[in-house]
DNA sequence: GCTTATTGTAACAATAGCGGTTACAGTAGG
DNA sequence: CCTACTGTAACCGCTATTGTTACAATAAGC
């Protein structure tokens, strides 16, 4: 099953507010739902993820939506944590309760523990390696390419 | 969202089969099942694709089931990838439709994708890095001390 | 050849999470 | 005080998963 797409538009959500420009037009849900081509309420609730993360400041009514932080010192992986994909350390399920009696029942979630934890680790650190900077420069670059 | 049980599921069964010795009773889907703590017909299913994905041979009736390959040459990631747990290339969810007359809606799939690939391969490559052979050594150790 | 245990598969229920939607109370700017 | 916006609850429909029953097809072993 797929990773819920809450991360991609939290990504999305990140970069219109570290590219937005105080000539724009105010950033509300109503507008940032346009962009993703969602429902207000569905980048409300994300809002709200990455604000109990720290990562936005939200301010009711006219107040407006602001990063906390430079965009080059949020990376994916604090995205990807903000969002709640995942419980930590629980990327890949596991059958609850093996049987006991048998040896390989017995010893097979510890066998495999280690492996799926490097795996899940090695995922992390790849979104760790990017910032929300890297994402909105590689933006711009191809919106110039693409306007050139 | 978590990675399907299947996947371990699924090697907890070919570590079973790995670890079978002719004189223990045949390894029928029940008895599998009995190990993992479910139901012979999820065993079944599992089996079926591992089969699909030439991993296993399984003759109907009382002929048993039998790996194809030394289990030193079976890699996680062969298996991973046998219980189809996401499509190729998509573990990471998109919101399909981001809004092209929006700069980021244009570009963030094109910008994030590089990222998402690498971090998915970074993951397989973990698992392609094990072999089936290794987890039932893991697993014959922790009982030897277990048992000890 | 028969018997019998087993597989392969369809069908269905229950569960859970997700994305979307409506509705509405709370709140702060102007 | 108005007004626009946020925060949140409640609900729907969809999808995937796991578990379960049922049964036809199959081959091993006598």
């Amino acid at each position: 099953m797929q990773i819920s797409s809450r991360f991609s538009v939290a990504v999305h959500v990140l970069s219109l507010l570290a590219m937005y420009q105080p000539t724009d037009a105010p950033l509300t849900s109503e507008r940032m739902a346009g962009s993703v081509n969602t429902n207000p309420v569905v980048i409300r609730r994300i809002l709200g993820q990455l604000k109990k993360a720290g990562l936005v400041e939200v301010r009711p009514a006219a107040g407006g939506t602001f990063l906390t932080r430079q965009p080059a010192i949020i990376s994916l992986l604090d995205v990807y944590r903000a969002v709640e994909v995942v419980e930590a350390g629980r990327l890949f399920g596991m059958s609850e309760k093996p049987n006991p009696a048998c040896t390989v029942g017995r010893y097979i979630q510890s066998a495999l523990d280690v492996t799926l934890q490097r795996a899940q680790t090695a995922l992390e650190q790849e979104l760790a390696g990017v910032s929300l900077q890297q994402v909105t420069v590689d933006i711009a670059a191809k919106a110039a390419v693409g306007a050139g």
